[in-house]
DNA sequence: GAAAAATAGTGAGCCAGGTCACAGGTGGGG
DNA sequence: CCCCACCTGTGACCTGGCTCACTATTTTTC
């Protein structure tokens, strides 16, 4: 649970006890079931999750019903929906479990609160933020210059494991493909 | 010159004289031509930039020579391969001007000692790299849902100035289709 | 101010991937 | 043990967008 976190923590900076100690009552603990929303579109959201184990998807559904992954949230993840996180309008996209999950919640509040009472963490997280800039803009260009085949078989060598957690469906429509298409992908 | 930085930077974080000068303390400045590189696939980027005035464009060039275009910056953006930068390793992309430009230039060192000494420059920084990910997640769902004559809409839509300064093949190569789809969108 | 280089539009043909429809497999709940 | 819901594969067909080729126009460059 905790130790998870700190662990995490101390990948990028370290910490005394004592500051662990406020870092870890800023977070509410929660278990979910598979198939449960932590929110949902149009939903406020006003805080942040940090993925102790299981597995998530942050999916954004338009208009005809049609899902799209944006990502998979895993052990060792932070997600949200940023933009209403930040800026504090509703989400764009719901985030939904597809296993069993351990939660950690981190409030808005509290995350201000710790970016200004422990330095470190602002710094913490902003390593976090850059990276998943880093990330989002490399699914862009992957998405513009790779064809569906070439995206599967990155996505293989990059996370083998994570085929073995979702369905062909799920994987589908992270891809950006259809269903169908996927399936004549292997051949 | 400095006094947009400061312009931009107060439109998040309020900034005394002091705190102000030793931060334009940490920038060089720096004026560049149309079509120069402020760096190139392969280099090492330990720098980031503040576009004060111009435009350029940060691509990926892939092995048959195909340009993409990431972004755009403009006037009161930040822009390098941020990859490059946290990791240090070698730029996967290019950022070259299209225009003339004035940029103001801040080194990684100078990036780390900004943050530490001035707490409040790390909470900008991280505000605005959750920006730049909220937008990269943005383009990836409108390259997931939307058909190329879409992403051309909304583009007009959001920044209609930005259309009377590039060139076509430009535009093309930003929303992702080739120089004659797109000609042949607007019909 | 002419030659060279970008920039634009347009036709023709092709193909990756989408949609629709159907059929077989799998598994967990009652 | 059976049923229903979900998952997966596959065929048929369609279409958005790509490539190649050519022409016209505009912009640079010397």
């Amino acid at each position: 649970m905790e130790h998870a976190l700190r662990r995490h923590l101390e990948e990028l900076i370290s910490l005394s006890n004592t500051e662990f100690e406020l870092i870890a009552s800023c977070f509410t603990s929660r278990r979910i079931k598979k198939k449960e929303f932590l929110f949902r579109q149009g939903d406020r959201v006003s805080e942040m999750y940090f993925i102790v184990s299981g597995l998530l998807k942050l999916i954004y559904t338009d208009e005809s019903g049609k899902e799209r992954i944006l990502s998979f949230a895993m052990e060792d993840w932070w997600e949200s929906d940023y933009e209403a996180f930040e800026r504090g309008g509703p989400a764009k996209m719901s985030l939904q479990s597809l296993e069993n999950c351990q939660i950690l919640i981190l409030s808005k509040e509290n995350f201000t609160k710790l970016c200004n009472e422990i330095p470190k963490m602002a710094q913490f997280f902003l390593h976090k933020a850059i990276a998943g800039h880093i990330a989002a803009q490399q699914r862009v260009l992957s998405l513009m210059n790779d064809s569906a085949s070439d995206r599967f078989d990155q996505l293989i060598q990059r996370q083998p494991s994570l085929i073995h957690r979702i369905s062909k469906s799920t994987l589908a429509s992270y891809l950006g493909v259809s269903r169908e298409t996927l399936s004549r992908l292997s051949r």
